[in-house]
DNA sequence: AAGCACCGCCGGAACGATCCGGCAAGGACT
DNA sequence: AGTCCTTGCCGGATCGTTCCGGCGGTGCTT
C-alpha cells in the first residue's frame, strides 16, 4: 500500500505539500498540484483513514440509530443504505447503532443520525448529552431538543394532496387511521388532516393504530369503522405494513375498492405495489442521503448547525383508487 | 478524553504495561492487572480505536454486502442489525457497503459479509481477489469459490419439516413456488423437495418465480397452477413478498385457506403474521450476529478460514395451515 | 536601496496505541 | 559460587497523516 510519502518521493515534493495538495489546502501552483495527483494516481494512493481520523481527533464514522421496534421496516433499510453511499462519499463510515437502550459513553462515531426519533426518548438525549452532533429524520418533538440539523418529509402538503386526489375521485368521507403523535410523522399528518377537514367543514374521522401496527388492531378499527352508522367511502392507512391487514378487514365486510371504497396507504413499497394500492414514495434512499450529507456538512462546518431541509414526497397513484 | 497514557500513570506503571494488561497479554502480576484495570475503570477510559488500527494496519471495520434487488427487505436490514451488535461488541464498525457494482479497490474495511451471493457474482469474486476475507451467509455457489466462512441456513431440513407439516394435514399435492438456483437458498429448498417427493415417489410439483418475486409472475404461476387439470391442495411460497400475491390470487378464484387449500409461505414476517400464514422464522438477526461472529474470529485468528456453520430455523405454524 | 508583503514550499512534532527487544531481580541447579 | 532460566516490567520506535510555524525568493512600494 502506497502511503503519503511514496507520492511525495514520486512527485518530488515534501509530504506536507502531497498532503495539502491532495486535500486542496495550502498554497500551491497548479503545476505542482498537477504533478502530486498524477504521482497518486499512478500508485493508486489511497489514505489511510486510521492514520488520518487519528490526526484530525475523529473517528470517521457516522452512526445511524433506528427505532428498536420498526427497526425491520424495509423503510429504514432503504434509509440506511442511502446514508452508507453518501458516507462512503467522503470516506466516512457508516454505523449501525445497537438501538435500544441509551447508547453507551464511549461511542465511536463523530455524529448521529436518528431516524423518527420518539418524543421524550432518552437515547436520543443521551447522545446530543454527550455532545454529539445529532441530525434526526423528522422533527424531534421533544420540547427543548435542539439538534444539529433534521431533513424532515412533506407529510403535510402529501397529506393534502393524498386527501385531494381521493375526494377528487369521490369520496366524500374519508377515514383516516394514522400513527400516535409520539413521533412528527404523526403529528404532522393528523394537524394536516385535521386543518383540511376544518377548512372544508367536515368532521375529520381517524383512528389511532399506533406506529407499529398490530393487524389485529387495525382489522378491528377497519371493521369498526365500515360497521357504523356512517360508514366512511375512503379509506387512508397511514402505519407501514398495515394496509394488508386493513384491506384484508375490508374484503371480509364483502366490499371491494376501487369500486365498493376508495383505498389508499402512505409508504409504499412492494406489497403496495403487489396490491395495486394508491401509496406515497418516501424517498427513503434519497432520506437517506440528505441526512448523511447534513451531519458530514455540520460536522465540516460546511453547513450551519440548526440546518433544516424539506424532502419533497411523490404520490403513486394506483388502481385501488382509480375510479 | 483519558488516554492509555494517564491510565498508566494513574496505576503507576508504563503504557506498555498498561497496554498488555488491559489487552490480556505479556506477563503480569494479578495484583498489577487489577490495579491497572481499576484505573482504567475510574477514569473512564476508552481506547482510541482510530490509534489502535493505525498501529495494527487494520481499519476496525467489516463490510456488508446486501444483493441489490432484494436490499429492502426486512430479512437483510435485521441481519444487518445483528451483525452490528456483534461487530461492536469487539470494538469493529459495521459498514453498509455500496452494492451493485464491482466495489472500488481500496475498500476500508478488514473483511466483508456477504449476503446470498448470487451464483457468480463478479463483486464477490472482486472482494476476494482483493484479498478480503469474505464471510458468506449461505453458500456461494460459484464454482471454485472458497470463503474465510460461511454460515448456512438449515433449508433442507426446514423445507423437509414444512412440506411433512403440510401431508400431515392432509395435503396430496404440493405446489411449490420457488426462487431460481442462482443462489444456495433456492438450490437447497429445491433439492431437498425433490429428494422428499422421490421417497414419496410423488412428481415434484414447482414453479420458478425468481428470488426477487415480480408479484405479476407470482399470481400467474398461482392461477396456472389452480387451473390445472389437476391443481394442488397445498402451496408453499418461498420467495419473500410473494405471500401475498400468491394469496390474493387464491382468494381470486374464490378458495380460502384452510379450508380449500393449505396455504405456507417461507421467510416469515410482520405480513405473514398479519395474514395468519404459516412460514418459517430465518432467525436474521441471529444469522448476523453468527455472521460477523465468524469474520471476526477468523480475522482474529481464532477460527480457522474456511469454517462452516449451520444456522437451525424455527417452524411458525399459523392458521393458514391449521386443519 | 531598504523595507515589506506575499508566494510556494518544507521540517518536524504531534495524534495514541502496539510490540520488539531488553534488563534487573530472584530462584533453581550444578 | 557461578550459570542459566524465568518472571515482571519498561523504553522507545513505529504506524501514516495533519498542520503549525518557518524560510528563502520575488516583486512592489517608498
Amino acid at each position: 500500500m502506497p502511503t503519503l510519502r511514496d507520492v511525495a518521493r514520486a512527485a518530488g515534493v515534501s509530504t506536507t505539500t502531497a498532503s495539502d495538495a491532495l486535500a486542496g489546502r495550502g498554497r500551491i501552483t497548479a503545476a505542482t498540484r498537477e504533478r502530486i495527483a498524477a504521482a497518486a494516481r499512478d500508485l493508486g494512493y489511497l489514505p489511510n483513514l486510521a492514520a488520518r481520523n487519528l490526526r484530525r481527533g475523529r473517528t470517521g464514522a457516522i452512526g445511524l440509530r433506528v427505532p428498536e421496534r420498526t427497526a425491520g421496516l424495509t423503510y429504514y433499510m432503504e434509509l440506511a443504505i442511502g446514508a452508507a453511499e453518501r458516507a462512503h462519499a467522503e470516506d466516512a463510515a457508516l454505523t449501525l447503532l445497537p438501538t435500544g437502550s441509551p447508547p453507551r459513553p464511549g461511542l465511536h462515531v463523530d455524529g448521529v443520525v436518528v431516524a423518527d426519533p420518539a418524543l421524550g426518548d432518552p437515547g436520543v438525549a443521551a447522545l446530543a448529552a454527550a455532545g454529539l452532533p445529532v441530525v434526526t429524520c423528522e422533527r424531534d418533538l421533544t420540547p427543548g431538543a435542539a439538534h444539529a440539523g433534521t431533513v424532515e418529509s412533506d407529510h403535510a402538503a402529501t397529506a393534502v394532496r393524498l386527501l385531494d386526489h381521493l375526494a377528487a375521485r369521490g369520496a366524500r368521507r374519508t377515514a383516516v387511521l394514522a400513527p400516535g403523535t409520539e413521533t412528527a410523522y404523526g403529528h404532522d399528518l393528523r394537524a394536516a388532516h385535521e386543518r383540511w377537514c376544518a377548512e372544508r367543514s367536515v368532521p375529520p374521522l381517524v383512528r389511532d393504530v399506533g406506529l407499529a401496527s398490530d393487524p389485529v388492531v387495525v382489522a378491528g378499527a377497519v371493521a369498526e369503522l365500515l360497521g357504523s352508522a356512517e360508514p366512511p367511502d375512503a379509506l387512508l392507512v397511514v402505519p407501514d405494513g398495515s394496509a394488508t391487514p386493513a384491506l384484508e378487514a375490508v374484503r371480509a365486510r364483502g366490499l371491494h375498492p376501487p369500486g365498493d371504497l376508495l383505498f389508499a396507504a402512505y409508504a409504499d413499497g412492494p406489497v403496495l405495489r403487489a396490491l395495486q394500492v394508491t401509496a406515497v414514495d418516501l424517498a427513503a434512499r434519497e432520506m437517506g442521503r440528505r441526512l448523511a450529507g447534513l451531519l458530514l456538512d455540520v460536522l465540516a462546518g460546511r453547513r450551519p448547525p440548526g440546518t433544516r431541509e424539506v424532502l419533497p414526497l411523490q404520490l403513486v397513484e394506483r388502481a385501488s383508487s382509480a375510479r
